[in-house]
DNA sequence: AACAAACAGGATAAGAATGTCAACTTTACG
DNA sequence: CGTAAAGTTGACATTCTTATCCTGTTTGTT
């Protein structure tokens, strides 16, 4: 349902988020997140396009976060790397749906309405300090 | 987000059951929901293994819905030809998140949830009668 | 300036999803 | 029984996603 790409993109923002505002190398994310490094770097470079992190280049480079964490939203990583698109015109050609969906699309729509709104009204920094669960990425006990 | 091969089977069934409980040609539904009709052989297959539809060979045969339009729900088709997969572990091998889920794929496996609820809570029936809006697949006007 | 660290970017390949095709089997009906 | 209608099946083609690798460019340090 929701693509290997955004799971990585997600896991390394998460880490970085827990290391903000310093910088973290492409190689370690990868090891922390048990994401294939070489296609890590393509999925940071989008982030990186998206204004989610910035990537530095050389000695003592890496990548960090773009914003704090508590200004990016499941939703920004999800749109910048594989955006839900939404059902705003009929996927068949008939003429009558294009304005008003059918009782079909509206409802799948509706269903990515749920999803948009459930991603963008969660932040990095909420996904953290979350009082339940054990610490995202983490292996030390809640 | 939600893959072709879903769209075409709910087109199919949506068809299917404008018809019921009579049965269709494959060509014909394809033509009707631009559906590309070898392709569509093998969505209706699928439906036909998980008990959605009735297959019928031979002169005079097609396909029609093997139970009525209101007992079937959006999920039902999702579930035979795509299913949604929630997330019950961890999908790293951390140890401590096995039973209960990090913060981010709880969310994530909630999202899912809710589109569980929205698709499992419509039928058929219910699509065709919706008194706000276009026939689905059809052109006519409401 | 030289060097090494780290990201940048293109070529390439494996795998899954989507789509096509042709030969085959079942079935109704004259 | 023969024939045409209709689904069945397996092989193949295409496109997209995921993944790898190698060479280039930037940058801090000595």
């Amino acid at each position: 349902m929701f693509s290997q790409t955004v799971e990585y993109a997600l896991r390394a923002v998460i880490h970085l988020a827990q290391y903000a505002p310093k910088a973290r190398k492409t190689q370690d994310i990868a090891k922390a997140t048990q994401v294939p490094a070489a296609y890590l770097t393509k999925v940071l470079q989008n982030l990186g396009a998206h204004g989610i992190v910035r990537l530095q280049r050389g000695v003592g480079g890496g990548v960090s976060l773009d914003r704090s964490p508590d200004q990016i939203t499941i939703l920004d990583i999800v749109n910048a790397v594989d955006p839900i698109q939404r059902i705003t015109t009929c996927p068949l050609q008939l003429s009558n749906h294009g304005v008003r969906l059918c009782a079909l699309h509206r409802r799948m729509d509706n269903a990515l309405k749920g999803i948009e709104e459930a991603f963008g009204s969660t932040t990095m920094a909420e996904l953290l300090k979350d009082p339940n669960r054990s610490t995202p990425l983490c292996e030390e006990s809640p």
